[in-house]
DNA sequence: TCTGTTGTTGAACGTGTGTATAGCGAGCCA
DNA sequence: TGGCTCGCTATACACACGTTCAACAACAGA
């Protein structure tokens, strides 16, 4: 005696893109590039080709709306780590840090997600919107962390934006080599001394020239 | 009159592959992703489709060769513009940093270049071992000038190793950064100042905690 | 229990993909 | 000038893609 097997169970709109947008982020970890299809997506997520051009107009705007999902969601995570009024400007750069190298972050799988997220900057306004939006939330967390720093020890401030240019050029870099070269060269402990030095560069007056 | 129209002109092997190769990476600085097509790059190279697989057992090797030549092109235009006997390693350095920031490599149609690359390094053994070659010959280079800088400078030279990680990540950083928003936050110069800033901290002694 | 709403399905369509292959023809060499 | 080699063309094939749309069915409310 059979039951009447239930075909699909109906949900919130809302609930049912998150689901989709987890698919997608599944899909693009383990296939690359290739995982941007929605006969792929779709089997993930265990429902019917058709239903991700109900819930968005194109692929495109589904593949945006994960990478901000997934882009957040990371920001969140590592600039929540730091207390924002405890302790030094050095020390809330070291919580930074140890936030950043971490497996959550530094995972060869998501670089596999982020170039597809990459290629599609050009030609996809969403995707590259939600890109400069992340971009200056770390920009702006990161000056704030060097001109304490800067106003603790006595720096001059007029280096701090470029500073912040360069040391998170520095992180991205790290997590870059880490990503395309999982037989790693260095350990995370040894990236985190990496991001350490820089700043103990600028504790030493290393980045003046930027001033000029 | 018209003449019966030649219908190809043969030429050697060889000398296909390298037009195949320059077409392929017009092709990729143009589409992106899309631009892995052997419609599109045989279209681009003025050929029949069917003469990529005459030449290349499939797709994947022809984008293989494409980033060795892209690769080692650059490589070998940076690494060239320094002189290894003249002057002092810091000059060498300095010599990298102008070779390395000119307009040949800090080009946003290159990221699009690179992005896929990146992207096939997981499933193609062939583009992951020229990424594996070329990361080698950067570590290598970098690291001859930081040991010849280590020496003249009287600094521990167990740090040269780590500290070769960093300067590579800073640079990759940047250029990333660069060639992501080409509406820039900062120039060129401001670039070469943040690479040089960083030769500066090694030279204060900011790096010694590597060598622990 | 019936009805209306709407989230969901799945087949269909046109396009683009990589590869295989049969045959053409350009250019070398005797 | 003939013939031969092989670089090259162009068609064909099977498959995967994104999108569309008419029909279906789950569930809320009456």
């Amino acid at each position: 005696m059979t039951q009447p097997a239930r075909k699909f169970t109906r949900i919130q709109p809302e609930l049912r893109r998150e689901h989709l947008v987890e698919a997608a982020l599944r899909c693009l970890a383990e296939h690359g590039h290739a995982g941007v299809s929605v006969r792929k997506i779709a089997a993930e997520a265990g429902v019917s080709i058709g239903l991700i051009n109900h819930h968005y107009d194109s692929i495109d705007q589904l593949i945006a709306h994960a990478y901000e999902t997934l882009a957040i969601g990371i920001f969140n995570r590592v600039t929540g780590a730091v207390d924002p009024s405890a302790g030094t400007a050095r020390d809330r750069l070291s919580a930074f840090f140890r936030a950043y190298f971490s497996p959550d972050v530094f995972d060869p799988k998501l670089l596999g997600v982020w170039v597809v997220f990459w290629s599609m900057i050009r030609h996809s306004p969403a995707i590259k919107a939600a890109h400069d939006r992340t971009n200056a939330g770390y920009a702006r967390v990161l000056e704030g962390y060097l001109a304490d720093l800067a106003a603790e020890n006595g720096l001059p401030p007029t280096t701090v934006r470029l500073a912040a240019v360069g040391l998170s050029a520095l992180l991205d870099g790290i997590w870059l080599q880490w990503c395309l070269t999982p037989e790693q060269a260095f350990t995370i402990h040894e990236a985190i001394a990496l991001a350490e030095s820089w700043v103990d560069g600028v504790a030493r007056g290393a980045y003046g020239r930027l001033a000029s």
